[in-house]
DNA sequence: CTGAAAGCGCTTACAG
DNA sequence: CTGAAAGCGCTTACAG
C-alpha cells in the first residue's frame, strides 16, 4: 500500500497539515517537528500523489514559449507548435496551459519586448529558442531571479547552470551529410557547400554543420573530392543563379550540400537547368523540400525534428514544475535520415 | 470554467450520482431522466476530469503484455520492455501496472498456455506480439468476448475489427534497404539476399522485406545487378560458411542484404575472410550489430524501434482504457536509417 | 507554531 | 429508480 500524508502524520504524531508544510517548505514549523517529519518522510520514501495534489490545488499552470514567428513560406518555426500542442493535450488534465510569444528573428528589439511581455504574465516555466545569444542570457538570468525554470531548444548558448537544452548536434549532422553525399561516389570531382541562411542570425549552428561536413573529408582522406564553400547569405535570386552558373560551368560538381533548409532553391535550379546526377542534400522537412525529395531531385534530407523538440520542451517543463524529477542537461535529438523511400513515415503525429 | 458533474446535475435537476450512472451506462436510471441527462451532457460537451476519476476509483488497472521471451544473445525481444517501462513510469500515477507473459517463440504450446494464464489474471487490456497467427486470432476473439481491448505490435495478422496495430511497413523497409545498398553503386555485379531467421516463425515479415527489396530493382531497372537469395534458415555454422564461400568465389558480390537482425554473423564472416568493399545492410540495433556498424563493416542498419513499439503499445492501451479516446487502427513506426555517424543518438531514453 | 475542517471532481455503497 | 453521504490524497484558509 502506498504511503500517504496521513500515515506520515500518524507516525510523527502531528496533523496532516503540518506534514504538508514540511513537504513544501512552507515554514511555520518548529525545527524539532520539521526534522522529525523529514526523517519519517525519508524512511518511508514518501512519494506524493500528484493526481490528488493537482486536484486539490485547482490552480492552473502557465508555460510560456518564446520563439521566432514562422515566416512566410519557410515554416520551420511552425513545426515546434505541433509538438507543443501534442504535449499540452497529453498534460491538459494537469491544468497546464501554454502561451506563445513570437518575435521577428531579424529584429532584436522585438525579441526583447517579447521577453518583457512574457515576464509580465508571470509564467511558471519558460521554453525558448535562444536566437540572440547575449539577450537570451540576460533574459534567462532574469527568469532565474524570479525562480522561473528555463529550457532552451534548437540552438545552444554557452552552458548555463540550471538551463536544459534540447536539440541536435549540428557538427555530427554535418558529418553525417558528408557520409551520405560521398557514399559510393566513384570518381573525383567537386562538392559545393552552400550557406544561405536568411541572415547571420544563427551562424553558429550553420558553421558547426559545415565544420562537421568538412571534417569527414579530412578524417577519411577523401582528397580526390574538392570542397567549395559558397556564401549566398542574403543573395538575391539573380546573384544566387549567377553563383551556381559559375560553379557548374567551371567545376565538375558531384554533389551539393546545403547547410540549412533552403535546399529547395537548389532543387528549383536543378530542374530549371536540367542538372542530373548531382547529389543534393540539405535540412528539414519543409513541404517544398519534401516535393523535391519525392521527385528524386533531393537525395537526402536531415530532419531536426522541430516537432519533437517542442514536445520534449514542454515535457521537460512539466517534469521540472509538476513532477519535480530530474531533467537531463542536454537532450540530443536523433539525426534522422530521410529519403523518398521512408518520408511517408515521418509525418508528425 | 470547466463543466462538472455537479453542474450537469443541477441543470438536469437530479443528483450527481444519477449523472454518474448515465455517464457510465450503469443502468438503474429511468429512460426519461437518462435521455435528459444525456442531452445536457452533450450540450455542455462535458469532459470528465480523469484525475478526479482515477483518484476516486482507487482501483488499479492491469495491462498484460504477451510476447516472446528474449532469447540468449539476440535480445531483440528485450527491447520492447524498455519502452513499456518508460510508459508505465509516465502513467504510474494513474494506477497502472503491467504484467508480462513470455512464451517460447518456437513452441506453440507455450504460447497457448501463456494466453490461458493471462486471461486467468483478468487484465483490463492486452498488448501482444502475435507470432502464431492462428492461435493469436482465436486468443483475440476470447479477449473480445471478455471485453478486453487488444493492441498488437511488431508483426501483423489479418485485419480484425477493434484490434490496433503498431509496427513497421516491412515491404517499404526492404525497398529502402535496396535504395541504400545500390545508391551510387557504379559497376555491375551481384547482390546477395540472406534469409536466416531462426526458424520460419515470422516468415511473412521477412518475405515482405525481400519483396520490397526486389521491387526496387525492378522499378528502377537495375538490371546490371543480379539478385541471389540464399536461404540459411536453421543453417549450422558450417553450412553458413559454405554457402557464403561459394557465393563469394563464384560471384562478384557487391552487396549483402540480411533480412533480419542476424547481420552480425555476416560481419564476422567479412572480418574473418578479409572481405572489403562489399556493402552490408541489415536490421536492428543489437549490440553485436552496433559493434560492426561502428567498425565500418556494416554500412547501414534499419531500426524497427522495438522500444518505441512497446511504448506506443502501452500508451495505446491507456488511451483506450482510461482516456477513452480514439486510437488509430495502424500506427506505423518510422523506418530509421542508422549509420556509424548517427548511431550515438539512437539509444532509447 | 499547530490542528480541525472544508474542498478539489468523481465514485461508491447504502438507504429508501 | 433516486439521493445523501462518505471517501480517494492532498491543499488551503481559518481558528487558536
Amino acid at each position: 500500500m502506498r504511503v500517504r500524508i496521513k500515515d506520515i502524520a500518524r507516525l510523527a504524531e502531528v496533523s496532516p497539515g503540518t506534514v504538508d508544510r514540511v513537504i513544501h517548505n512552507r515554514g511555520e514549523v518548529s525545527e524539532i517537528t520539521r526534522s522529525k517529519v523529514k526523517r519519517i518522510l525519508q524512511e518511508l520514501d514518501y512519494q506524493p500523489d500528484i493526481l490528488a495534489s493537482t486536484l486539490a490545488h485547482k490552480r492552473s499552470i502557465l508555460f510560456s514559449v518564446i520563439m521566432p514567428v514562422s515566416a512566410n513560406g519557410s515554416d520551420f518555426w511552425q513545426a515546434p507548435n505541433l509538438g507543443i500542442e501534442k504535449a499540452v493535450k497529453e498534460l491538459a488534465h494537469f491544468g497546464i496551459s501554454v502561451q506563445g510569444y513570437y518575435f521577428d528573428m531579424f529584429n532584436k528589439e522585438s525579441f526583447i519586448s517579447c521577453c518583457n511581455e512574457l515576464l509580465n504574465d508571470k509564467p511558471d516555466a519558460v521554453l525558448m529558442a535562444p536566437l540572440f545569444p547575449e539577450e537570451s542570457v540576460s533574459f534567462i538570468l532574469r527568469c532565474q531571479s524570479m525562480n522561473i525554470p528555463v529550457t532552451i531548444f534548437n540552438s545552444r548558448i554557452d552552458e548555463m547552470a540550471g538551463v536544459n537544452f534540447i536539440g541536435q548536434d549540428s557538427q555530427q549532422s554535418g558529418l553525417l551529410a558528408a557520409k551520405l553525399i560521398t557514399w559510393g561516389m566513384a570518381s573525383s570531382g567537386d562538392i559545393l557547400i552552400l550557406n544561405m541562411a536568411g541572415r547571420n542570425y544563427n551562424h553558429k549552428h550553420i558553421l558547426e554543420r559545415e565544420r562537421g561536413f568538412r571534417s569527414y573529408f579530412v578524417t577519411n582522406s577523401l582528397s580526390s573530392l574538392n570542397l567549395h564553400t559558397i556564401e549566398l547569405t542574403q543573395a538575391t535570386e539573380e546573384a544566387f543563379k549567377k553563383h551556381l552558373d559559375k560553379a557548374f560551368s567551371h567545376l565538375r560538381v558531384k554533389g551539393v550540400f546545403v547547410t540549412n533548409s533552403r535546399v529547395h532553391r537548389v532543387g528549383c535550379y536543378f530542374n530549371e537547368m536540367g542538372v542530373r546526377n548531382v547529389r543534393l542534400i540539405g535540412y528539414d522537412l519543409l513541404p517544398e523540400n519534401i516535393r523535391f525529395l519525392k521527385e528524386g531531385v533531393i537525395d537526402f534530407l536531415i530532419s531536426q525534428k522541430p516537432e519533437e523538440q517542442g514536445y520534449l520542451g514542454i515535457r521537460s517543463l512539466f517534469a521540472k514544475c509538476i513532477l519535480k524529477t530530474d531533467v537531463p542537461d542536454n537532450q540530443f535529438i536523433p539525426i534522422d535520415i530521410i529519403t523518398r523511400e521512408n518520408i511517408d513515415f515521418y509525418e508528425y503525429r
